[in-house]
RNA sequence: GGCCCAUUCGUCUAUCGGUUAGGACGCAAGAUUUUCAUUCUUGAAAGAGCAGUUCGAUUCUGCUAUGGGCUACCA
């Protein structure tokens, strides 16, 4: 591979469903890469398997890859030079290279049936062995091999369905590049004779889709999931087939998100049970109506999504965790990769999140926090509600979270916790709350910091306790035992509004004895 | 079963032969605070096992164990 060859990657996703996480890290670390080289991203579609094929996940795959801020350069949606760019529009494209390999003898046409290969199967399992189709039974069955070419023309003419096998060497060994895990190496004799073209639906499987798509769309790298790194041989050996090798991308295989709980693949099912959403988006399925939840409406944003996935499987090599996609697409490398799967973290997701809620500008938190806020009756300007949510930020994990904290800035206590009442209304505090009332009325400039210099010297000069005076303060303001420094309160909600809330407490609520 | 890949605190990970094995999440304790939180500080917590190479191995090699992936006319 020339260094001088622009890189070009490419996401290629099959649309049998909802696109998954680790499927999004996977496009995440090709955009990355592709950024940083000032390359080419590239998304193709390989929806070969007509069988899976699910309504709406293409779609969904792109609105995932949108929300992520992963954007497409070239590809499904967008065009480009190697237009079309859904293996299904493609179709025509595949069987000429299938029969180019076949009259070059790296192929060979087979004629069994699903049912016979199931009985080969079932009669291997008999004996105890596994059976593979390869170079000791491949001249002994139904194939171009082994039948005359007069036969295997006519069987062909007449319309009998035939797959093209790739003709596996016998006993090569087959040396591999990894950028990620380094040198790999494979003999031949343990690997079979892979279906590489289907008469049935007249489509390639995704081993001569993939490489031919992959030369004639000029890819420079394929960075891929683990679960490809058995069939890298094949591959290795369908571009040396086809004479391809000086053009031949570099490949880097990812390691695959695990469970939580260690023990296999993250899947759907793992996010049900444990609680967290799996997918970016929330998806429905077309055909059984079942639901999963997705990051965007379990309220994660983005950047941290997008900032914690990268994290997992890859680091800098510093202690730097916040990344923006910029600060990711300057660092990031495959040679940082880890080789070993990443088990996913939920909690350090929400932490992710909460890092990000930290950190935003109250205009920022005003525009996700008004359709909140209007949900519950509340009509407030921006700057209202950017403040509130300024003030409790630093508690929130979602957005979702900002109306539990925040409700008392808007709406008046109609009920008082018990525990906080139980503790402060009683003994002196209800007449000592009238005291407040009217110091408080007396204030003219009712900032935060001139109300507090006030009360508090009021407060020393009577020789109140600070804790009486400004729980039961805070009873009267929040009708709960939690929210952010007092005076936060009283300057929010105005004088007026403060004389109203304490006065409506000594109108409403008992002394308790 | 066969082939391939991997293996450092509970989890995500740093270390490119010589370190008191570092950071983060989570957990615990303490401090701060008018409340609830936040925040801060501190703490517990790791090289799968056995050989070998080497003056010296977490780091290199082999074996074992464990985990994972693949083994379809699915991707």
């Amino acid at each position: 591979m020339s260094m001088k060859r622009p890189v070009r990657v490419r996401f290629a996703p099959s649309p049998t469903g909802p696109l998954h996480i680790g499927g999004v890290r996977t496009a995440l670390y090709n955009y990355l890469f592709a950024r940083q080289h000032g390359g080419t991203m590239i998304l193709r579609i390989e929806d070969t398997d007509s069988q899976r094929f699910v309504p709406g996940a293409e779609e969904y795959i792109m609105e995932s890859l949108k929300w992520c801020g992963i954007e497409i350069d070239e590809g499904v949606g967008v065009g480009g030079p190697h237009a079309p760019y859904r293996q299904s529009e493609r179709r025509e494209i595949y069987l000429k290279y299938a029969l180019q390999l076949v009259e070059a003898g790296w192929a060979y046409y087979a004629f069994d049936s699903a049912e016979e290969l199931d009985a080969l199967r079932k009669e291997a399992e008999a004996r105890g062995e596994a059976f593979a189709y390869n170079y000791a039974v491949r001249e002994k069955l139904a194939t171009s091999l082994a039948l005359p070419a007069e036969e295997v023309r006519a069987r062909i003419d007449r319309g009998d369905q035939w797959v093209i096998r790739f003709k596996m060497p016998e006993n090569q060994l087959v040396e591999m590049d990894d950028l990620i895990r380094g040198h790999v190496e494979v003999n031949t004799s343990t690997l079979d004779d892979k279906v590489l073209y289907k008469s049935a639906d007249a489509l390639p499987t995704y081993h001569l889709a993939n490489i031919v798509d992959d030369h004639l769309m000029e890819v420079s790298h394929v960075i891929r999931g683990e679960e490809w790194l058995p069939s890298l041989p094949l591959h290795y050996l369908l571009y040396k087939a086809f004479g391809w090798e000086d053009s031949q991308p570099a490949f880097a295989h990812l390691p695959l998100l695990l469970k939580p709980t260690g023990g296999g693949k993250l899947s759907k099912r793992d996010g049900d049970k444990m609680g967290f959403p799996v997918f970016p988006l929330f998806w429905k399925s077309p055909a059984t109506g079942e639901t999963a939840r997705g990051y965007r409406e379990d309220g994660y944003f983005p950047e941290a999504f997008i900032n914690m996935l990268a994290l997992l499987g890859w680091n800098p090599g510093t202690e730097q965790e916040i990344f923006s996609m910029q600060e990711l697409i300057d660092s990031f490398s495959l040679e940082r990769v880890s080789k070993s799967g990443a088990r996913f973290q939920p909690d350090k997701a929400k932490w992710f999140n909460a890092q990000y809620m930290h950190h935003k500008t109250d205009a920022e938190l005003a525009a996700l926090y008004q359709p909140i806020l209007r949900e519950h009756g509340i009509e407030v300007s921006d700057e209202v509600a950017g403040k509130a949510a300024g003030i409790m930020k630093e508690r929130a994990t979602f957005i979702t979270d900002l109306w539990d904290l925040t409700s008392f800035f808007f709406v008046a206590p109609t009920q008082y916790e018990e525990k906080q009442t139980r503790k402060y209304w009683k003994g002196d505090n209800p007449r000592i709350l009238r005291e407040v009332r009217g110091v408080l009325a007396a204030i003219d400039d009712f900032s935060l910091e001139n109300t507090e210099r006030i009360v508090h010297a009021w407060i020393e000069e009577k020789g109140y306790g600070m804790g009486q005076v400004m729980n039961t303060l805070r009873l009267a303001l929040v009708g709960a035992g939690k929210g952010p420094g007092m005076y936060d309160v009283t300057a929010f909600i105005g004088k007026e509004e403060c004389l109203r809330r304490i006065d409506r407490i000594l109108e409403v609520l008992p002394p308790v004895e």
